[in-house]
DNA sequence: CGCCTATTTGATCTGATTCAAACAATGTGG
DNA sequence: CCACATTGTTTGAATCAGATCAAATAGGCG
């Protein structure tokens, strides 16, 4: 989710290098120890874990305005990998100038700390995602989040938003194989709830998809402002 | 996870009321705005969810030393309850003692935000487990979980924990149904990798079972001296 | 002892997987 | 600007892991 505009301000600051990386590149990797961290300006990316069978679960969508490996501020090793969905633009920071922004203006702190509770309430609805839903719902379910988290950083048109993962990543992101996945988003369609062509998705009936997908906006803990 | 001595110390210092609360109680309940929180300091714990049509999904297991709804300090609502799972012993600290804790004691704040990077890191893990694994596989992987961090606090006698989680609650955290918990544990034991009987698990092979369950403690991003 | 909760077993059913192949879209170089 | 390659989507058929339903057995505890 989307720092406030006054941590933007102070992040944007920050030494920074920007990169510009292609679609379908891992930006870090399960394993590495980094020394920077990275902000999306731009572009979709995601999180994922490879099981030894060689199988790839995506366990996050980061947006513009994420923090994908935040984590490794603190956790000296990723046990994540991070990939681009699209092409991106992203800035690098070390860990260095961002602990040193943390000690000298702890609101800055408190706000990455709130980032990474947010986060945290993020996987916990998919555990819930993942686990109890049908089909169906779980992808009903993750399409009324992305469009939500969309929506809040402004990327949403009306009822459009743009949606560049492709059915093979919807399954790897909730269990289902990409086959189910195509059959689902038919009923999905034939619903009335999206429309879903080339890389835009349409929510043509919100309310509707919300009770397919057993989705309630209270784990996102949208401030008020953020989304009416 | 546990927090490190020093941190203890600091929290033992903190204004704390004790309360004891018998097992199958919830301590704080989805949607509210508590004003504290709490840190486990004996028995079991889960948070979970309830989806619509009343199955309860249990996102995570807390143990002694868990500050389990910690993301209250920065999100006012609570987008899960915390039910016990045996009598427990609970330490309440108001949220103002704890921001106060905080700003004096920047080290502090951080060892808050690595826990909750950390509890992120399992939430992760989690997700990757019920997303893509077997059923034995799944339960397999709790089991290591479980142990190894049962371990690092000390809990563990040899190969053997204190094991309360009943075989339907084991089915709630994976996804599972409890016959087919029964079922999968059956084979867990038929395989010599575990016995389980009244409330305590022996690891009669850990090798093993990380195998079977896929599990590397990677993730949950142990210090060196916790766990060799 | 008797009640309540947890575990175990059996039989049947189903949602999702897997395998295989066709089809559509997108992009690339000649 | 078209031919071809590549990647993504769609469809069909067979199979299976796990769910569901139902009932028996075993523990714990007041």
């Amino acid at each position: 989710m989307a720092l406030s505009p006054g941590d933007q301000q102070a992040i944007n600051d920050l030494p920074i290098r920007i990169a510009e990386i292609r679609a379908g590149q891992d930006i870090v990797r399960q394993g590495d120890r980094p020394s920077r961290m990275c902000f999306i300006i731009d572009g979709f990316t995601c999180s994922y874990k490879m099981s030894t069978d060689g199988r790839r679960q995506i366990v996050s969508f980061h947006l513009p305005g994420d923090a994908p490996d935040l984590q490794s501020v603190h956790l000296p090793s990723l046990d994540i990998s991070i990939a681009t969905i699209t092409p991106c633009r992203i800035a690098f920071v070390t860990h260095e100038a961002i602990r040193y922004l943390c000690e000298k203006q702890p609101k800055i702190a408190d706000a990455f700390w709130r980032y990474t509770l947010l986060d945290a309430a993020i996987y916990r609805e998919w555990i819930a995602n993942v686990a109890q839903r049908s089909a169906v719902s779980r992808l009903a379910h993750l399409l009324c989040e992305m469009f939500v988290r969309l929506a809040v950083i402004g990327d949403a048109n009306r009822d459009k938003i743009p949606f560049p993962i492709t059915q093979s990543e919807l399954g790897e992101a909730t269990g289902l194989s990409s086959v189910h996945v195509n059959r689902s988003l038919q009923e999905l369609r034939k619903g009335g709830y999206i429309s879903l062509t080339g890389r835009t998705l349409s929510i043509l009936n919100f309310h509707g998809l919300t009770d397919v997908g057993d989705f309630n906006t209270e784990y996102l803990h949208l401030k008020p402002i953020e989304w009416v």
